[in-house]
DNA sequence: GTGTGTGAACTTGTTCACAGCG
DNA sequence: CGCTGTGAACAAGTTCACACAC
């Protein structure tokens, strides 16, 4: 239909594309329909030139003299993140984290529909969370042969990740997206993402903190934890 | 003390640093106390050359013809990421994921303490969620005074992302992660990550999936939305 | 004039391959 | 002999600067 430019995306623009996509969205909302390279660089903290390059991999959408039609612009990332179509997941573990994602609205806001919830407790299972019943993980494999799962994402604790996320390869998963604090072991051809809430985000941004010389934690009680001795050699 | 090698690490091995320190922790934990930076570099997805060249910006921590210690490398790793001593945050919005993180074990497990809650529903302050009094957001400067705070974490509704953003800016506040699905300006001085839960990490998956001619959606039902039209010219 | 699109220069990150230590 | 540590070759990603379309 539309006359996409099937080049290859380098990496690295994929990862910003989503982030150029949500700003443009509130961009929207709040009336502005054209943006410049240089607004969307500013919201999205990069430079104007990386915008530039980035969408014009996409295609020749902006307007030169004016800038980019908003609402053109996110229809054109959705296409290319292939959010232009309904992906189904499954979330394994209501717990409070799974919960708070099923409940979540940014899955619907980008297509993608909650199709089926798996805990083992049987005070949980039975239970209705944002209009999905939760089954018991053993109906994982009916559930996919019924409704094919694009996506698992594993929120159980830490030491039943690796069955689960057997069972969501056995049952035809190839994207998992694991937010237990544990290393899980897939095929080389399941795409395995990790979440961490609690660390990886925040010591990136320490690192990055303390090493451009910030003063900010200057003040702060330091309280060093206990080293330990060099290997005997 | 420990003549640590104060050399400039590059980013990208920053950013695998804690993934390193995760997959040995576990190994530690299973008994494995010598690793080598084949076995690592499987577990953690990426080459040995990576794992090795990425070690030796740290120091030679390494032995030649056996591998690295575990649990002393874990050590260097935490140093060299800050995570040898104690940082304290807060976290505003105490709703369901807020509640998720302030109970998840992964922050203790990095030295990081969550020394304050806020919220503002009425029903939520005063509620004690894992040993933390919730007080009102209005509080924050008082409480930023008496403990200072290295970092914040929003969790709350997207309407108020901003507002609590920049009450965490005028406290001292200049680390902040923001789960809230909303765009927030702060000072360029202040460090500021996003975390979409449902939806950068899942995009990039599936993006990279696809454009590895993955066949495993091939059987999905294909639902498109109904496309824009370039803009008029 | 204004702001996009893009080759060319540059920087950063990755892989290779092997010397050398234990 | 196995596995680290590292310079040197290569690839990916970013910035620059400017031609050109509106």
């Amino acid at each position: 239909m539309t006359g996409a430019p099937r080049r290859r995306i380098p990496e690295a623009t994929v990862a910003r594309l989503p982030v150029y996509q949500r700003i443009l969205e509130e961009l929207l909302r709040s009336g502005t329909t054209t943006v410049s390279s240089e607004v969307l660089a500013t919201l999205a903290r990069v430079s104007a030139a990386k915008v530039r390059k980035d969408l014009s991999l996409l295609g020749s959408f902006g307007t030169r003299g004016a800038g980019y039609d908003a609402a053109y612009l996110i229809d054109q990332i959705g296409r290319q993140l292939g959010l232009d179509r309904i992906w189904p997941v499954a979330i394994a573990g209501v717990g409070n984290l799974g919960r708070a994602l099923a409940r979540s609205e940014g899955f619907a806001a980008r297509n993608f529909c909650v199709a089926a919830l798996f805990d083992n407790d049987p005070r949980i299972v039975g239970e209705i969370v944002h209009g999905v019943v939760v089954r018991p993980t053993s109906e994982l494999p009916a559930v996919a042969t019924a409704t094919p799962l694009a996506m698992g994402v594993i929120t159980t604790p830490a030491p039943v990740a690796q069955r689960v996320a057997d069972a969501m390869v056995e049952a035809g998963i190839r994207s998992i997206l694991n937010f237990a604090p544990r290393v899980i072991e897939v095929p080389a051809d399941v795409l395995l993402r990790y979440v961490d809430l609690s660390i990886e985000l925040q010591v990136m941004s320490f690192y990055q903190a303390r090493s451009s010389e910030s003063t900010a934690m200057e003040g702060m009680p330091v309280i060093r934890s206990i080293g330990l001795s060099p290997p005997a050699s």
